[in-house]
DNA sequence: ATGGTCGTCTAACGA
């Protein structure tokens, strides 16, 4: 667990559909902390064998059908913590925190929020509030956190294919930006910016219209580190190999490297 | 063309 290590992300839309490929990608790539979502399944479904053959054990907030999120990990995680108190009564499984040595991992997927203005709009800016007020009540901005996960709002312009169209609507639109603007101003910052500037580099494309074959897609799998941790971070890059698979996720994964 | 495609205890939902 000493020198340099790999946190990946990755929305798998099912693994029960997506472990080959999980295990493939771990073959291929060694990482040492995956942070899986919608792994919709429950944590007694999830298909740990695969992974455990490769020395990954798997910490799991799972639910039936829909949502679900995981870490899977080559090294101890401590302090595993499922859901989040501000969201007490929330039957959706979509957050899990670990610590692995002095770091802190907080694996989300947040709502995805349907259409502005729908009820599940409005769930998404909730869960939304109540993660700013997790981050700042519960975290220090000093301390070595990294927050990873599907967010489902690309935080600029660049980060989505169409911004104009994208106004104001679901993914891009203003209070969805202004919600990850308060996780930057508690001191978190987007790592793969600190990196890459290019537009057009995506992390996710809509399985329908031929979205991937014609570039039209969104980066909303992203690494948020406190400055502290992200002056360790040596890099941070968009795998995209996983996307051009034969049934794969409609996300790739996303990784960091950490001195 | 309000379309298209996946995944979910195969029927509409959610993404």
């Amino acid at each position: 667990m000493s020198g340099p290590w790999t946190l990946a992300t990755w929305n798998v839309n099912s693994i029960k559909m997506r472990a080959p490929a999980v295990a493939a990608w771990i073959d291929a790539r060694r990482p040492d902390l995956l942070a899986l979502q919608e792994l919709k399944l429950t944590e007694d479904d999830f298909p740990g064998a695969e992974f455990a053959t490769r020395n990954f054990r798997a910490a799991i907030h799972g639910q039936k059908t829909y949502n679900g999120v995981a870490f899977l990990s080559a090294d101890a995680l401590e302090d595993v913590a499922k859901g989040m108190p501000e969201m007490e009564d929330d039957p959706q499984a979509r957050l899990i925190k670990a610590r692995r040595g002095d770091v802190t991992i907080i694996n989300v997927y947040v709502p995805n929020g349907s259409t502005v203005g729908s009820d599940k709009y409005a769930y998404k800016m909730r869960w939304l509030d109540a993660f700013a007020r997790h981050l700042e009540t519960r975290h220090r901005p000093d301390e070595a956190l990294v927050v990873v996960g599907d967010f489902n709002v690309a935080p600029e312009a660049r980060d989505i294919y169409d911004p104009v169209a994208f106004k104001d609507q679901v993914l891009f639109s203003e209070p969805e930006r202004a919600a990850l603007g308060r996780l930057f101003d508690w001191g978190l910052v987007d790592l793969f910016r600190r990196f890459h500037e290019d537009a057009g580099l995506y992390s996710w494309w809509d399985y329908r219209a031929a979205a991937f074959r014609r570039k039209l897609g969104a980066r909303i799998d992203l690494i948020f580190a406190t400055r502290a941790l992200a002056d360790r971070a040596l890099r941070c890059e968009i795998d995209v190999e996983p996307r051009r698979a034969e049934k794969p996720s409609d996300h790739t994964p996303v990784w960091a490297q950490f001195a």
